[in-house]
DNA sequence: AGCCACACGC
DNA sequence: GACGTACGTGTGGCTG
């Protein structure tokens, strides 16, 4: 096969590495976080790549032969910290554990030592992919060369092509040293020309092709500034263009033979992996355990002591377990486990008595899925006192638990993952019961030994009473919402199903008119054809892939051609249709009935999330989708849906955190919050505040809410970047509090690395220290943001909790249906509705004490839509 | 099977 | 100056 060769950019790798990563130590005080990092990309790149031949390149020391040319090459960089630099010994070990070959030449770089074994390499046929944090690789892209360049962390990974570069620029990558030339290179110190950025550097470049030409036609350009400028600093430009050149020719001792991987031991691996403790990759080498190491011995439920601390384990087949096939039960009591087949849970006196027992304490992976498996067994199980995933979620939120492997992964230990035992894909099947059962024993011991760990690592955060109080309960209540599910009218969706068929077959005969030809208008591909290329209508965007046709795009072309409006329409309704009316129509259960499922331990922020199908999207902005709810009905005559949501929650949660007094006093007299915020920051009266204002404050207010950058802003207003951002800034001059939060706030992301909510849910912003300006923002919106956005998701989890254990003990027998962030939906008997909408309104808006009112509105209706 | 573009909600 | 800009889920197209 074709031999394939692989660079990297060491001292740049070793860089990004060192940033992403939290800072390490081993136990012998070692910094060890960039060795990981780079471990991780190796791992990445050998698996993903299997490449032929490697090669590490490092820089050799502080001066080269760019410094000959330009004194101050690289000048005003900032000095290597010290916790980097003692890694990069390390680093280079790693390298030959890999058994890979690293090289350093004297007076070059190693941008010049990649240039030319990549040129070495083309020659003899190979391909080439270089991996590297820097872009100023992005020169040697050609056909047979592809630079890879790490994007957030260090193995999230871009790949650039020749298309990726000329579609971003106009003109293809050996262009690139002519845009440094011009514009030059401020993390290089490269000069460039003054005045030109990357905007003025392409439009000179696409008109010329070259620095030379550039020069050479000195006199064409338009511009006295520009003009001026390029006269009095064309050695600059030259040199730069020079500076920027990688050399392709430098005189390496190496050749590309001795690149060649060998088939090498994991010896040196072990042994360096075990020095600097990385555990986990050290279970990764030191082989999938076999069933034989970790199998549990297993004992009959007779012997096992139900009286203590107890683990218990179930399962399904695949992932939606409230339909699919139930698999054993398994129970720790931390000496002995027993596997019981599913069948003879209940049957099984003791065992279905000891589940039921809410005295007897009992640990779980799962608390939701194991509360709905054992009622479908017919078993009600109480006790639940400790739930891992949830832990682990609520230690960590980005920690993503697919199995029980995966949160003992996270704590050090290895063993079998779901994946490996149930095979993935088409291939997923259920193993023999001797496999089967030894796996749920391992599972049940684990979840007893980890629920240990979890449990004094949540007390040490004081987040323990966020499980026991919040999580936990709301798991049970959960569980409840799925099991009851939501009764959908499957004639009135064929009925909506037919209708939309009639429009959208009409609008796809109109469109294919328009443009004189068949083609497929939901393939953004084929519309952009028509629509750019056939149409010549202009391209106000492009995507990686091609034109865009997203609705801006579009409402943009609107009155350029009647085709245009048809798309826009067949977009809407075609969503519909396939998404909503379609999709849901095959939701529907034998019981009419839908029955989604939520995800209490993704979102970052504490938001819960639904599938299967995602019942938080349902339209609701627009009529035309809003009608879908109409399909939305209690599940017995005389009942009605009843919906009671938080009005602006997020906003007074800001109130509250920040102690605003203008906001605060807003929310007390119940004055409208957009309007509000629209004297404020337009400096008006009450009276003077025009809709137009008003829409802009709202944007404000909705930007302050989801941590929108000034770049989001401009596009939900349609406005310039500047003025965006000269909105944020009114806003923050004329709420001086929030202004005092979000800085402190950042700092406060800054000391602790996490940010927390009110109920002390954490999420950790590593981020917030990037020298990346992007990462960084980011990471300072979401420092800002969060503790908003999961506050509210505290108060609403925490609502959904007291409401379930108040209703006990009345009379209502009202259900929870769903949950839509700052929503909740019932069903209830129409007799009853009045009094419970009282009941649920005080709940609600006194889940928590703020400092500002809660206020719940709410409606019903014989259908979701009618509870408007 | 996995990625992309797009669109829905909050 | 900028690598790309709230989150999450589902759909259809396309590619390998």
């Amino acid at each position: 096969m074709s031999e394939k060769l692989i660079l990297i950019d060491g001292n740049s790798l070793a860089f990004r590495a060192f940033y992403a990563l939290p800072l390490l130590k081993n136990s012998a005080g070692i910094h060890t976080n960039a060795v990981y990092g780079f471990t991780l990309l190796l791992e990445k790149i050998i698996k993903d790549e299997q490449p032929t031949h490697f090669l590490v390149a490092f820089d050799a020391g502080k001066t080269t032969f760019r410094h000959e040319t330009y004194q101050d090459y690289k000048g005003g960089r900032q000095k290597t910290p010290q916790e980097l630099s003692e890694q990069f010994p390390y680093i280079r070990k790693l390298v030959e554990a890999y058994h890979i070959k690293h090289y350093e030449l004297p007076n070059y770089e190693a941008d010049d030592i990649i240039g030319t074994l990549s040129k070495e390499a083309t020659a003899n046929g190979m391909k080439t992919i270089i991996i590297t944090g820097d872009r100023d690789l992005t020169q040697l892209v050609n056909e047979h060369v592809s630079v890879y360049y790490t994007k957030k962390g260090v193995t999230d990974i871009d790949h650039y092509t020749p298309e990726f570069v000329r579609d971003k620029y106009g003109f293809g990558p050996e262009k690139i040293v002519d845009l440094k030339g011009l514009m030059g290179d401020t993390s290089d110190n490269i000069p460039g020309v003054p005045g030109i950025g990357e905007k003025t550097a392409v439009k000179l470049l696409l008109e010329y092709g070259t620095v030379e030409e550039v020069i050479a036609h000195l006199d064409d350009i338009k511009g006295k500034k520009l003009h001026e400028n390029l006269t009095n600093h064309q050695a600059d430009a030259l040199m730069s263009k020079e500076l920027a050149t990688i050399n392709q020719d430098a005189p390496l001792a190496i050749t590309l033979a001795e690149t060649k991987l060998t088939d090498a031991t994991n010896d040196k691996k072990v042994e360096l992996f075990r020095s600097l403790e990385f555990k986990q990759l050290l279970g990764n080498i030191e082989t999938a355990p076999r069933a034989e190491e970790t199998a549990v011995e297993l004992s009959s439920i007779e012997e096992i002591d139900l009286t203590g601390r107890t683990s218990v384990f179930i399962d399904c087949f695949k992932d939606n377990y409230l339909k699919n096939e139930i698999l054993p039960l398994a129970v720790s009591d931390g000496r002995k486990v027993a596997v019981v087949a599913c069948d003879a849970v209940a049957a099984h006196e003791a065992l279905a008595n000891y589940l039921m027992d809410p005295s007897k304490p009992k640990v779980v992976y799962d608390a939701k899925k194991t509360t709905v498996l054992l009622n479908r067994l017919g078993v009600e199980i109480k006790g639940i006192a400790f739930d891992i995933t949830l832990a682990s979620y609520l230690l960590d939120p980005s920690n993503t638990i697919i199995d029980v492997a995966e949160i003992a992964r996270l704590e050090g230990k290895s063993l079998a993952t779901n994946d490996q035992i149930f095979g993935k894909g088409a291939k997923m099947a259920v193993p023999s019961d001797d496999i089967l059962h030894g796996y749920f024993a391992q599972q049940a011991a684990v979840v007893l030994e980890l629920a240990g760990l979890l449990k004094a690592k949540l007390e040490g955060n004081e987040q323990l009473a966020l499980h026991d109080e919040l999580e936990l309960p709301l798991a049970l209540v959960l569980a409840k919402m799925e099991m009851q599910g939501i009764t959908v009218n499957k004639e009135e969706l064929v009925t909506m199903q037919q209708e939309l068929q009639g429009r959208l077959d009409t609008l796809i005969a109109a469109i294919h008119a328009h443009a004189g030809q068949e083609f497929n208008i939901n393939s953004p591909k084929q519309l952009g054809v028509v629509l750019f290329e056939e149409l010549q209508l202009p391209i106000i965007k492009k995507t990686k892939t091609g034109y865009s046709t997203a609705v801006d795009v579009l409402e943009a072309l609107q009155g350029k051609h009647p085709i245009i409006d048809d798309i826009l329409i067949y977009r809407q309704l075609s969503k519909l249709q396939s998404t909503y009316v379609e999709g849901l129509q095959k939701m529907i259960g034998e019981d009419g009935k839908i029955h989604t499922r939520f995800n209490q331990v993704l979102a970052q922020t504490g938001r819960l999330s639904s599938v299967d199908p995602n019942l938080q999207n349902i339209p609701v902005r627009l009529d035309e989708g809003r009608k879908i709810r109409k399909a939305f009905t209690a599940s017995r005559p005389g009942w009605v849906i009843f919906a009671a949501d938080y009005s602006q929650i997020e906003l007074r949660v800001l109130a509250h955190i920040t102690g605003d007094e203008r906001m605060s006093d807003a929310f007390i007299q119940g004055t409208d919050i957009h309007t509000k915020t629209a004297m404020e920051v337009f400096g008006v009266a009450k009276d003077d505040v025009t809709a137009n204002m008003r829409r802009q404050a709202k944007a404000v207010n909705f930007g302050i809410v989801y941590g929108i950058s000034d770049y989001g802003l401009s596009q939900s207003l349609g406005i310039t970047r500047k003025a965006a951002q000269k909105f944020i800034d009114d806003y923050l001059a004329s709420f001086p509090d929030v202004k005092q939060y979000m800085d402190d706030i950042i700092q406060q992301a800054k000391q602790d690395g996490y940010v927390a909510t009110l109920m002390k849910r954490r999420r950790y912003i590593p981020d917030i220290s990037s020298r990346n300006f992007n990462l960084r923002g980011f990471a300072e919106r979401t420092a800002m943001n969060t503790p908003i956005q999961g506050s509210a998701a505290d108060i609403i989890k925490l609502a959904m909790v007291n409401y379930d254990k108040a209703v006990q003990d009345t009379d209502f027998s009202a259900e929870l249906l769903l949950q839509v962030h700052d929503e909740l939906i019932f069903e209830v008997p129409e007799e009853e509705v009045e009094a419970f909408s009282l009941f649920v309104k005080d709940i609600m808006e006194h889940a928590l004490k703020l400092d500002v009112p809660l206020l719940v509105e709410s409606d019903y209706g014989k259908s979701w839509y009618d509870a408007k």
